[in-house]
DNA sequence: TTTTAGTACTATGTATTGCAAAGTACTAAA
DNA sequence: TTTAGTACTTTGCAATACATAGTACTAAAA
């Protein structure tokens, strides 16, 4: 029982909620998204990454098409569909909710 | 992929924080545990708590007394340790980082 | 006295996902 | 042709929330 465990713990779950914010505000590929979220402090890995996008294309949450890049290989620009905007507000909810509870709880 | 299991997933490695949070105010037994998580809108089954009790205890991170009770069974009364302190302090600093980035990515 | 009900705790199997690591593929530069 | 950088894929492992089945204690009811 370490702190770098805990971190791990606590990331599962939160990781597609914040995703699903980044391509909600506009079409983007993998490292964008590593560094959007390295911009708030936040570290994902490709491990972590790519299987979540992949999950979340498979449940129909995302799309996406294959772009040429200037200078290396194609890219992937994944977008939000219907179904995953739906399911990104519930996700806010659900996040809204758990941090209030969380923060009422220790902040007393 | 539903938003059930996510809220699952997002409660992990969160109860630990909160579970020292209730103890690190006063010593406290299972069912109290519950109680002040329910207070807070907050969710836990016994098959989480007990084990996740017993893996705190193990890591020296909080110990027990048996109490007897008015009627019915004796309760375990856990308290914190100084190791226990010193791991809520880190986990409060993991919880409002994290809490954090996500809000800073989420609410732009 | 025995049985029932409520309370408290224990143990275990399953599903899910973050992490680590190994690998493939594309493009441009050396 | 080889190397380096970029981009994506796959897989196995560890950890924990959840569900479930069970044991144990005490008081009240039968």
């Amino acid at each position: 029982m370490n702190i770098e465990n805990t971190q791990s713990q606590m990331r599962k779950g939160i990781f597609e909620f914040c995703i699903l914010s980044i391509i909600r505000r506009g079409e983007a590929y993998p490292s964008d998204i590593v560094e959007e979220m390295r911009n708030a402090n936040l570290q994902i890995f490709e491990g972590t990454l790519y299987p979540l996008l992949t999950r979340l294309k498979n449940s129909e949450m995302l799309t996406y098409r294959w772009v040429e890049s200037n200078s290396g290989p194609p890219r992937k620009y994944f977008s939000l569909t219907e179904k995953g905007e739906t399911f990104y507000q519930e996700l806010e909810q659900t996040w809204n909710e758990l941090a209030n509870g969380v923060n009422t709880l220790t902040k007393k």
